[in-house]
DNA sequence: GATATCTATATGTATATACATATTATGTAT
DNA sequence: ATACATAATATGTATATACATATAGATATC
């Protein structure tokens, strides 16, 4: 009973950093490991595949369980959600629209959100701030047909991700980081100057067949995002 | 038989993303749902794991499984092992040191790696290129008490990463992201323009109680990092 | 020598059972 | 009412067992 599933993966983990396997060696079979440790084949097993979805080891059937060759390559990260973060720091968030327009899908947003030339779309551009300081500039385009609905959000209070989170359920996505220098757009926006490196996130997320939004968010200049 | 772990977690997750179950809400307790898909309790154990493991869903002992108020702020990313992103995309990488000198530690070099006045670092500063093209600029200090070796490492071939995760075993890390301007340093190295928006990732590996580098990488403009 | 076929093996998975543990809900005493 | 002890309960975990499945390595075939 001193061994549970954390004790031994934690253990096998020590045992790969200090070096006694190295990275790319076979380490010994889960029957082995259940032996040395007193416990069930199926306590290893599952510390084992702890490791593996954490990216030190990799497994296969037949072939055994390897350190892998990069242990270090895989984090993960929690998207921001701009509110709870500003209000993490103690401050008070609000979002505000600057922009909220109902037009003919434009080209470019067509092909991101897979929409012909009929359809309609939302543009919002909005300032997060906290405390009334500009936090993040967002530019987002929504899928009439996919949300209807929030053309009557009361998108001042609660922002538009926050609306689609809960009114259209829940949405699959993809995510993107990158840079980008400040047009005059986001410059304005952020208080900052023209041509300032933002840090920026774009994410499109979609429902079964249909695409729902997509958005770009620049950060104000110094924004640094934590994986863990 | 029909249902595994797999094929009821899925199950499960389009419940949710169907809106059956919305954010915030609770959901059926194992044994309700191991008697609906005619399986194991434990099948569904390991179905919901995975599900709050992703975000999706958060469990409390005896207060039950809810769906996440926010269920789509999690996504995991592979940090980028630059040799093999380059040969990835079918190019010759190719990593050139323009910078290796060894010297006692800056001051805030001393605060990043917890270093005495005394202590020695090795400065890097490489230029990773694919197929002769600069890729991304690296800035690395090293602490010499962690790795001594690596002042005999030919860097000209292998990457101080690469290096490093292989002789000084593997090590823990943190990292963070980012975007800069480029200074005259980083535009030349990159072949831009002084001021482009570069993407940056920032680095320290530790093992045990002890820093062993911090890195910043400079990614080429126009470069993204996925998530899924 | 190359190719196809077989076989042994390590991991992958499902199940029933038993007990642990955190936390809510209930009940009791003040 | 309030504070505190108690019971009920959903998830957390470990185990033995059984069978599935991918595949490395051996063997047979062309």
């Amino acid at each position: 009973m001193a061994h549970t599933h954390e004790t031994i993966g934690q253990a096998i983990r020590k045992r790969i950093t200090r070096g006694e396997w190295p990275p790319g060696s076979i380490i010994p079979r889960e029957q082995d490991l259940s032996e040395e440790y007193g416990c069930a084949r199926a306590t290893v097993n599952r510390a084992l595949r702890k490791l593996a979805d954490d990216g030190l080891v990799e497994r296969k059937r037949r072939a055994g369980t390897r350190v892998a060759e990069f242990p270090a390559h895989h984090a993960r990260i929690k998207i921001p959600i701009l509110r709870l973060e500003v209000e993490a720091a103690g401050a008070v968030y609000r979002p505000q629209v600057t922009v909220n327009e109902i037009l003919k899908a434009p080209l470019f947003v067509r092909g991101l959100l897979h929409l012909n030339k009929l359809d309609k779309v939302l543009h919002l551009e909005t300032i997060h701030l906290a405390n009334d300081k500009p936090f993040a500039f967002e530019d987002r385009w929504v899928n009439l047909n996919a949300a209807p609905g929030i053309v009557d959000a009361p998108l001042d209070r609660i922002s538009a991700n926050e609306w689609l989170i809960h009114e259209v359920a829940f949405s699959d996505g993809s995510v993107s980081f990158g840079a980008s220098n400040a047009t005059k757009r986001e410059a304005d926006a952020l208080y900052t100057e023209d041509g300032a490196a933002l840090f920026t996130i774009k994410r499109r997320t979609w429902k079964a067949d249909q695409y729902i939004t997509a958005v770009t968010l620049y950060f104000r200049p110094g924004y640094e995002m934590h994986a863990t």
